[in-house]
DNA sequence: CATCAACCCTGAGAGC
DNA sequence: TGCTCTCAGGGTTGAT
């Protein structure tokens, strides 16, 4: 499923043409000669028929991400692409058969090359629009974003009396986690999924956007994780700590890795690394810059 | 404000 | 072999 550093990777691809950096295959800079929606409901905005028309003529320029969403700059719009849990977007010449059983979307360039959405679960979204705040106003801070510095994430994370796997999740609090790296991030910061986010201390807080930054950098520069039918050439699913590890050895003590059910979600943790109790000796390490 | 469940989907894996 | 059942998961929506 991909999460931040999985969207960023897919980013990358399209600037760069590919993981590997094959420039004939970067999109910034390639007319649409044509655009056909295979699956309608894949389309969130405007009319399928519409998305077809409206496309054709405008040129890519600029390639980004905000949270888990890719954001391909058009002349005149913002093409929206949000995989959710099985998309991925593959750029390759027109003469390569469609022999894919789930490409939902194709967006032909006037190269002979062509964008295909492809989609197992037809759970992912595009919306073409001119004004992409109408879509992406509710989400929060990047986790990279420099403004958010320790101080700044304590009193946010201050505010909430949620716990703290459904609160990560949120994208409106924090943009771009998703169920693995918020696993990862929590068992790195040894804080227990179902602590309540309002009652971290400053350095617990501190850590916990530490460790956020930390496994979404890991992610990012082994090209995230390839899991499920999604396989692109990511290699984090070989470090996971706790994701998908139930039952297997918590790398940092040895103890076996627990699973349970938070907010819907499958969460994987160390029962030790991360006790619900705070440790007697825990340090009052309150008296920060 | 927070929690919970249903919904959207498919295919893998289990059980029979 | 092949059928049926359960489950995973991001985000939205509506109820409590």
């Amino acid at each position: 499923m991909p999460e931040l550093p999985e969207v960023e990777t897919i980013a990358r691809s399209l600037r760069s043409g590919g993981v590997g950096g094959r420039n004939d295959l970067s999109i910034p800079g390639r007319r649409v000669k044509s655009a056909s929606v295979l699956w309608d409901r894949t389309i969130a905005q405007p009319q399928p028929v519409e998305f077809e028309k409206r496309l054709v003529g405008q040129t890519v320029g600029e390639v980004g991400r905000r949270g888990k969403f890719l954001t391909i700059h058009f002349d005149r719009d913002i093409l929206l692409v949000h995989l959710r849990m099985s998309g991925d977007l593959r750029v390759e010449p027109d003469e390569i058969q469609l022999n894919q059983t789930h490409d939902r979307v194709l967006v032909s360039f006037e190269d002979g090359i062509r964008l295909a959405f492809n989609d197992t679960r037809k759970f992912g979204r595009m919306w073409l629009t001119d004004q992409p705040e109408k879509v992406l106003g509710n989400l929060g801070l990047e986790p990279f974003d420099p403004t958010l510095d320790a101080e700044a994430f304590h009193q946010q994370i201050s505010r909430h009396r949620r716990q703290l796997k459904p609160l990560l999740l949120d994208q409106s609090f924090l943009a771009g986690l998703g169920n693995i790296y918020t696993d990862e991030a929590l068992h790195l910061a040894r804080l227990h999924p179902l602590v309540i986010a309002s009652r971290l201390n400053f350095e617990q807080s501190s850590r916990l956007l530490q460790a956020i930054r930390q496994v979404l950098s890991e992610g990012i520069q082994r090209n995230g994780a390839s899991i499920d039918w999604v396989y692109r050439g990511g290699e984090f699913q070989n470090v996971f700590r706790v994701y998908q590890r139930t039952g297997q050895a918590c790398p940092v003590c040895g103890t076996f890795i627990n699973r349970m059910v938070v907010g819907q979600r499958g969460t994987h943790y160390c029962p030790v690394c991360q006790s619900l109790e705070q440790p007697a000796a825990q340090r009052q390490e309150g008296a920060h810059g």
